[in-house]
RNA sequence: AGGGGUGUAGCCAAGUGGUAAGGCAACGGUCUUUGGAAUCGUCAUUCGUUGGUUCGAAUCCAGCCACCCCUGCCA
């Protein structure tokens, strides 16, 4: 027999190929048609900071495209600020692409292009477009103007290219201080766009750098590394999101300017924000930094290493990206989205066990003490090729205490006086009598089985219509269960009050630590399996947790839909 | 105020002059040894808005409205 068709997720080239079109791949088609740009490696640009769910669209979209069409997809960290940069960030984000289950073509930094970068900006002095300025950071502000207002000239933008190469290579020798002066393109002061008026593309910066050390004192800024290293590398479709599309022209200036032979395209996509969760790199810092979280991987943060650990397994994450689509307007997915994919991939591949996270003890008077017997169990009803598995019963067993309800209302179908539920795999068995303790807490229940129901099938045909997990006591293991809600309680933490904070709308709940009963074959999980508990949600064994003694995270609640008949 | 973008259902999102795809959510039914899953069905007479062009407009034109981005020697 084989996996049960129809949820299966496609490969990689699968969806790059058969998946509806989005309007850059239309760019992309239209150049295609003309002719006039082969298809060529797409890239993911990333500094520093951990990557999160957004950073996840952006290099499914970029290794999608390059797969789609052909290309491939290089990881190039632009590190052009050597304040800015460590090496922790380029380990994560390089672990993080991988557990994506994506492989980049080529590892590239700006940094490599350094050499280049330079003897290009000594190219652009050399023709005129570019000049050493001697303002200061505060002049240069106050030369740029205002949105309504047009700047005005720099006093040094007439310098000859002669004393301008001069400048510029002094600059690169160390023989002026930081901030002294810079490297400007010759563009237009009176730009409506100011990011055309004579941006800064070189600065003078004694800082050591990961992986230059101290070979430079200048450094390119962004907006100029970045469209000339596209286009050293042969990149035809370079992707970014919405806040450069004011950058694109000076994007086109650089690469047109230092006439490179590959002209690069710039094209601009919508990040993706998400109900309940912060996206910004600011927040999330703050969430880590005060403490409000154990750290960046922490299972309640949207943060790739956070949802690895919190066990969304990578194909949901793709599935999920892919879903989502790619367009320019701003727009907040519903988390809900996400958690339908973990679920989906989750439902078909995680094999079933049975945790009673809240027990209520049960003796079955009728069985014989000191009996035992193996049920033998089926892993994943949804995958015949999970195999089962056989899982102890005996006179003591524990159930979960929400499924007795003393005086049970007419929806309730689960364990009430006098009424018969079904032990999932196991029996049909009927409450006849229960303890309550000083508290008028029901503590114990008694009740009978059916001995001919074994296995849960009744030879009579009667019908029972409650299903209930189930452990035997004395076989049962314990271990710490983490059940995780939402980080946030409302839809969007950003919207709030004057003078009050995204933090205010920390969900008090988002993790309930709760210590377990579980069937014993859940003794010797290794990090990272993962697991349905019957009835109640998707668990992922943590690292914190050893031989013996394991800690579960949830993963995703089931859907239930019981909480709503209940209301 | 200048420039650049974006408005299609509760949330994403196709649609490119021929009469509104799909997914999530929601809501009903069937089935069920997970109140899960599966399955069937319902869910935009209308595309921010007002006019115009056209036999025909979400698509073309004009005006208006709303929201986002831009004055780092950050990326």
């Amino acid at each position: 027999m084989e996996m049960t068709e129809g949820k299966e997720e496609k490969n990689l080239e699968e969806t790059a190929k058969t998946e509806g079109k989005n309007f850059i791949q239309h760019f992309i088609d239209g150049d295609l048609a003309e002719g006039k740009i082969r298809p060529g490696p797409c890239r993911f640009p990333r500094s520093n900071g951990y990557l999160h769910i957004g950073h996840a669209k952006a290099i499914c979209l970029n290794f999608g495209l390059a797969l789609a069409n052909g290309g491939k997809c290089n990881l190039r960290f632009d590190d052009t600020n050597p304040t800015k940069e460590e090496q922790e960030f380029v380990d994560s984000i390089k672990a993080d692409v991988e557990w994506l289950g994506f492989h980049w073509d080529h590892l590239f930094f700006a940094s490599d292009y350094f050499e280049k970068l330079y003897l290009l900006a000594e190219k652009l002095v050399t023709i005129g477009k570019a000049y050493v300025c001697d303002l200061s950071p505060e002049e240069i502000h106050q030369y740029r103007g205002a949105l309504t207002e047009p700047g005005k000239e720099s006093p040094y933008r007439d310098r000859s290219p002669e004393e301008n190469l001069d400048l510029l290579r002094k600059m690169k020798a160390g023989e002026f201080p930081d901030g002294s002066r810079v490297l400007r393109a010759k563009i237009d002061m009176a730009s409506p766009n100011l990011n055309m008026r004579d941006p800064v593309l070189y600065r003078i910066q004694r800082a050591h750098h990961h992986r230059t050390g101290d070979g430079w004192c200048i450094y390119p800024m962004y907006d100029f590394a970045h469209p000339l290293s596209d286009a050293i590398e042969g990149i035809t479709h370079s992707i970014c999101t919405m806040e450069f599309e004011d950058h694109r022209p000076l994007y086109d200036w650089c690469i047109n300017a230092a006439d490179m032979p590959c002209k690069s395209r710039q094209i601009e996509f919508a990040r993706l924000n998400m109900s309940y969760t912060v996206m910004s790199k600011r927040k999330l810092k703050l969430l880590v930094e005060e403490g409000y979280v154990q750290g960046w991987d922490d299972p309640r943060l949207p943060t790739l290493s956070g949802i690895r650990r919190r066990g969304y397994p990578a194909e949901s994450i793709r599935a999920f990206c892919e879903s989502i689509g790619v367009a320019k307007a701003n727009s907040t997915v519903d988390i809900a989205q996400l958690e339908f994919f973990v679920r989906d991939h989750l439902n078909y591949h995680a094999p079933r066990a049975m945790a009673v996270l809240d027990p209520l003890k049960v003796t079955i008077t009728n069985y014989p003490e000191g009996q035992e017997e193996m049920m033998q169990v089926v892993n994943n009803p949804e995958d015949s090729e999970a195999g089962t598995r056989p899982v102890p019963f005996s006179r003591q067993i524990l159930i979960e205490k929400s499924d007795f309800m003393e005086q049970p209302t007419k929806k309730f179908h689960r364990l009430s006086p006098g009424a018969e539920i079904r032990l999932q795999n196991a029996y049909y068995i009927k409450c006849e009598d229960y303890k309550k303790d000083e508290n008028g807490e029901v503590v114990e229940l008694f009740c009978t089985y059916d001995p001919s129901t074994r296995g849960g099938w009744s030879e009579d045909g009667r019908k029972v219509k409650g299903t209930a997990h189930w452990l035997s006591y004395p076989h049962a293991v314990k271990g710490e269960v983490r059940l995780y809600n939402r980080l946030f309680s409302v839809e969007n933490p950003d919207d709030y009050p004057e003078g009050g904070s995204f933090l205010d709308h920390i969900n008090p709940q988002s993790v309930e630590v709760v210590e377990a009963y579980l069937e014993p074959s859940l003794a010797e999980v290794k990090p990272g399996d993962r697991f349905q508990f019957l009835r109640q949600g998707y668990f992922v064994a943590d690292p914190d947790g050893a031989l013996g003694r394991p800690v579960f995270n949830r993963i995703i609640s089931l859907k239930d839909s019981f909480k709503k008949i209940m209301k």
